[in-house]
DNA sequence: TTAAACAGGACAGAAAAGGTACTATTTGCG
DNA sequence: CGCAAATAGTACCTTTTCTGTCCTGTTTAA
């Protein structure tokens, strides 16, 4: 299975749940122990999350006293793909890219070297094209709009 | 990263020197201990890259003496998808899937729940309009076929 | 009958992920 | 001015998973 961290499950999660409090651009902010009470997560794993996210921007964090997070763009602005990259790495499917040249030894009886940049990009080009918000249901499990997302996609 | 196993990669490998050395649907076999040493990977691991592609029915195994393992279809009637399910199992970015209902525990509190559907949706579109032939050189790096599969892939 | 090769399962070592705890820094409020 | 609340960063331990190898059984040509 093409695993990605359950961190990324929860940032979701979290993030969805701070637009449904309120705590947007302009907004309020939500605390990591609030969060963590109304998710139902372990409080220190909320607060990674949210780490995270703030140090890869999608969250603004706000020290002090009366502080906590609020979401740094809408989530119709925040592909998914931000966030995978923010708990996973880098998207690619396996370790022969990005200019690691010396990490493959059999460099001269492999005749896939490189080959995997062209599947490595139809990744990306797929989960940049759905945002957060098309995963986090609004209230109840009603709209679609990932599904619209998806077609929208394959109709390039 | 979204890592998939090496033997993923190994896979291609073996299956792309299957083609190279005439191994194909109605020609000889090669065997295990000789693509080690045409590829340069061990033995154990070579054997064990091909007993998988075997149960996954990518590959033909013809026991007794003189036996060896031959391509079961063609590369380019091989689709990606086919190998790395083989070795990663379902493709699915989540545990989420797949009806297993129990395995999350905060059903209430997680208003994504089954949306990562759509998402492994167009993963596995992408990966199913590549096929091995894509991503094995015949000699050199000179043809440029996968390419032209993704943009045929992002044409639909 | 023998030897070569596939088939299947099992196992130890290594690597990565998940989760937790601790400390430092910032800032509103009495 | 001091206290408390909350984020920011770091480090660590446990658990799980992957990787690679080995062993035994089965099949079949010579």
């Amino acid at each position: 299975m093409l695993r990605l961290s359950k961190l990324t499950d929860y940032a979701v999660v979290v993030l969805s749940r701070l637009e449904q409090d309120g705590a947007v651009v302009g907004g309020q902010v939500q605390t990591a122990p609030g969060l963590a009470v109304s998710t139902g997560m372990a409080e220190p794993t909320v607060a990674k999350v949210l780490k995270i996210l703030g140090q890869a921007g999608l969250v603004e964090g706000v020290r002090g006293a009366r502080g906590g997070y609020r979401l740094a763009r809408p989530l119709t602005a925040m592909p998914l793909a931000e966030v995978i990259m923010a708990f996973d790495g880098p998207i690619a499917l396996t370790a022969c890219v990005d200019g690691s040249v010396n990490a493959c030894e059999a460099e001269d009886h492999c005749p896939v070297r490189g080959r995997w940049d062209p599947v490595n990009d139809a990744i990306r080009h797929a989960l940049s094209g759905i945002t957060v918000a098309d995963l986090s249901a609004p209230q109840g499990c009603a709209p679609m709009r990932a599904a619209a997302s998806i077609l929208n996609l394959m109709a390039e």
